[in-house]
DNA sequence: CTGAAAGCGCTTACAG
DNA sequence: CTGAAAGCGCTTACAG
């Protein structure tokens, strides 16, 4: 493996002159830098990120720090944050932490991240303020999608305004008995409170009450989201709807009651939120986010801050969009 | 941020003696590691990565190249892989290269990974001979999934087997006219080729032949494998059932069937690869394979190539599963 | 426009 | 068991 060194004797410059001319720096002749081109593309030289990285303070490096990866919403946005990153020249260290408490400890104290990344991709977690002073205390610029902190960029939806949506598709073709399906872990991720407050604030605003028995847990997982759409379909006075706090808990719910004997969506409604790649081929109604885009601008904002300095780091908030397919239509009778 | 200067002056020693003792090395007594721990954890300390690959030579990051990661095959593998390899201490660095000829290039060529990582994984890509001696010249062990090379670790399916036993489901079930729904881009991806080949193969042992008009490109996608599937039922003499390379277009395929009016599976049966995670919700009868394990087992590849040196790298085969389910019965008539 | 030199923060023989 | 010192391969003021 050649060195920077090597180069330079082979374009008969000094080091220093490689590093300038190999990062476009000014100051060089165009002759000598076309001279240091060609013998670092002969050598087929690259330079050491590691030396790199000790002498410049720079990592070039972000780190992504996320529940999931093997998840449709994480896997989505890892995706579009790693293709933008890249182009700029961002490595993307990945921290997939699973639901381990040790593990997410470890990540948000920076005994991961410290002196190993410019900035920090958070998905799909709501930190504690001790989390958020830790990962700060990091150094770089931080970006967190699907929650917002202050002194944080931030990309999300209104989950609550979200939520609104979907129960008032449900309100308006006439369902009065609406079952809810959330998460579980409503520490670990931002969320699920947020969709539960915007379920019951619409039912509120419908004049019904939110009943304790008509919610149930989910944990985000499609055999979850059956589990919970079997209980409460076998209520005594089962809901004519349900709505899903995603896509997934709503396709499990969809074959829960399929699974029952139930027509859906004559016989119940569901609705979920994310409209997951697989909604439309299971013809699911939901209210759409924007995974890719929530992505880019995360990885954007976090890029701009890295050279941008000191300007304040954005907040932004992606629209939803309601799609109405076939697991929705009004109550029998 | 402190550094090993810090810790060696807080606990009054050199930072040699840091350095052995924060790496449990012999030769520091017992007394002076502690002193040095605890002077490390008072002041916060993390050695820079940097500096520590700069001076030790090595990276403490595998490097992880994919087409994607935002489908259920690869970012099950990455999910397993990096927890696997987290555990170990190493890092993981994410290359997610599209369908981007030129990223791939710069992947391949060693340009993104040499001096930066001390393996390297490689998910559902099929090198060429040119790629495989580059890739291999970046220095460290390299595990690959979904297919193997000479001289590299790997893990994966045999794709042939795998074809003709979904094949041979469908024959045992009475059926002649099978389509196929394949990949599109065999140079890239090394799967959908060997699948093809075994495809044929158990037409052929069967006595049948392979007719080119029911094979169709679905491009392991949900979308690619409707259009494939709407053109093979729209054939003047149609398949009475499809065998997709993959369950994503496998779904697709049995949407566009009951979009076509078909029932599935009296009409028509669909059987795809994988077991993806809503093949049970769909009820589709597959051939699954383990994903998790062989994230797991590559990783473990690496890592044992990284410690245990010079021993030969495994070429390991996982075995497959025939998951009949409701999506395929003996055709009609 | 170019070079000599300091310095980034570690690891690792080498002495003792 | 411990320390002094070389060296890893760069970047970046500082001179000229």
């Amino acid at each position: 493996m050649s060195t920077i060194k090597d180069v330079a004797e082979a374009a008969g410059v000094s080091i220093a002159t490689v590093s300038r001319a190999l990062h476009g720096l000014p100051r060089v002749s165009e002759a000598t830098r076309q001279r240091v081109l060609a013998a670092a593309a002969e050598l087929r030289y690259v330079a050491s990120p590691s030396a790199a990285s000790l002498a410049s303070g720079q990592t070039n490096a972000i780190g992504v720090v996320a529940p999931f990866v093997n998840r449709w919403y994480f896997a989505a946005i890892v995706h579009s944050a790693e293709e933008r990153l890249r182009k700029a020249g961002y490595d993307l260290l990945l921290y997939s932490l699973g639901t381990d408490t040790h593990e997410r400890r470890r990540a948000f104290s920076g005994t991961l991240l410290r002196k190993r990344v410019d900035g920090v991709l958070v998905l799909g977690l709501h930190p504690t303020a001790e989390e958020v002073a830790a990962l700060s205390a990091v150094g770089g610029p931080v970006a967190i999608v699907g929650a917002d902190v202050p002194g944080w960029a931030s990309v999300r939806i209104d989950d609550e305004a979200a939520a609104r949506c979907a129960v008032r598709h449900l309100l308006d073709l006439g369902h009065r008995r609406i079952g809810f399906i959330g998460g579980a872990d409503e520490l670990h991720t931002a969320m699920p409170a947020d969709r539960r407050v915007g379920y019951r604030a619409e039912l509120a605003a419908a004049g019904l009450p939110a009943l304790p028995e008509l919610e149930a847990v989910g944990g985000f997982t499609v055999s979850g989201g059956h589990l919970a759409a079997k209980r409460l379909l076998g209520l005594p006075e089962p809901p004519t709807a349900l709505f899903a706090a995603s896509d997934e808990m709503a396709m499990g719910a969809v074959q829960a009651a399929r699974r029952s004997g139930l027509r859906v969506p004559e016989d119940v409604s569901v609705i979920g939120i994310d409209d997951h790649e697989m909604a439309e081929l299971m013809d699911l109604t939901t209210v759409a986010q924007p995974v890719v885009a929530q992505g880019e601008l995360a990885a954007e904002m976090i890029l701009t801050a890295l050279t941008d300095g000191e300007q304040p780091l954005p907040a932004i908030t992606v629209p939803t969009e309601l799609m109405v397919r076939g697991t929705t239509s009004s109550p029998r009778g």
